[in-house]
DNA sequence: AACATGATGATCT
DNA sequence: GATCATCATGTTC
């Protein structure tokens, strides 16, 4: 590989990682979703550990037209109804993984979805799973992070706040100014203000009049 | 029938 | 390099 691409120029060793404990998360999903820019997503692969810090996401509610809990449970959204910090994984247009962190108490569905991540470690392996070295396409996009993080249904219901195969992190980074803006990809309740991202970041997905 | 998308190619800078 | 329009895609209800 080719050492001058990573990341981590002129660090000597990655930062530390704390896992976050479920009772620092919200049990709110609007305030989760906006406590989730600048944590991390870690993702443990046998021989890598992949690191993206979340730049951007989406709250979708209780009572939210555009919530795939709105009809109740089902077989798919079940995980959404679980504790806040448990993953959501499902299949979108056929073809891309989406990750979501439910936001409610046990028995509410409701939840965020992971928009885009910042490429922080691992970035050898995201390339190879995106097939691309181009850096801002690695994580850009709730689909593509899901490829580069070889996330799909296996990983539906898991623990974020456990150790296992993806966690979310928190290494102390300021997460930075917040914008807000409608919610990307959907038709119904598209008016709500319930997308957050890092103001200024480059790795955030979407048009341009949506990012301020 | 709808759908929480991404790759691609055209166009502009 | 950025932005935009177009369409392939197959699960879900």
């Amino acid at each position: 590989m080719n050492r001058a691409r990573s990341p981590a120029r002129g660090a000597a060793r990655p930062p530390r990682v704390r896992r976050l404990r479920r009772k620092e998360l919200p049990v709110d999903t609007v305030a989760l979703a906006r406590f989730l820019l600048g944590k991390l997503v870690v993702r443990e692969l046998p021989r890598a550990r992949l690191v993206g810090r979340i730049v951007e996401t989406e709250a979708y509610l209780v009572g939210d037209a555009a919530c795939h809990a709105f009809r109740g449970m089902t077989e798919r959204n079940r995980s959404l109804f679980r504790a806040h910090g448990h993953a959501y994984v499902y299949l979108a247009y056929g073809s891309s993984w989406m990750l979501n962190v439910s936001g409610e108490p046990e028995g509410t569905g409701a939840g965020v979805l992971i928009r885009a991540l910042e490429p922080v470690s691992g970035l050898a392996a995201m390339e190879r799973a995106r097939g691309t070295r181009e850096r801002r396409d690695l994580l850009r996009g709730p689909g593509r992070l899901a490829q580069a993080l070889a996330i799909d249904r296996a990983l539906d219901g898991t623990d974020l706040c456990a150790r296992g195969p993806v966690w979310l992190g928190d290494d102390g980074a300021d997460p930075g100014a917040h914008g807000a803006s409608v919610r990307i990809g959907i038709t119904k309740d598209a008016e709500r203000i319930l997308r957050y991202y890092v103001r200024g970041n480059r790795y955030v997905s979407g048009p341009g009049r949506l990012n301020p």
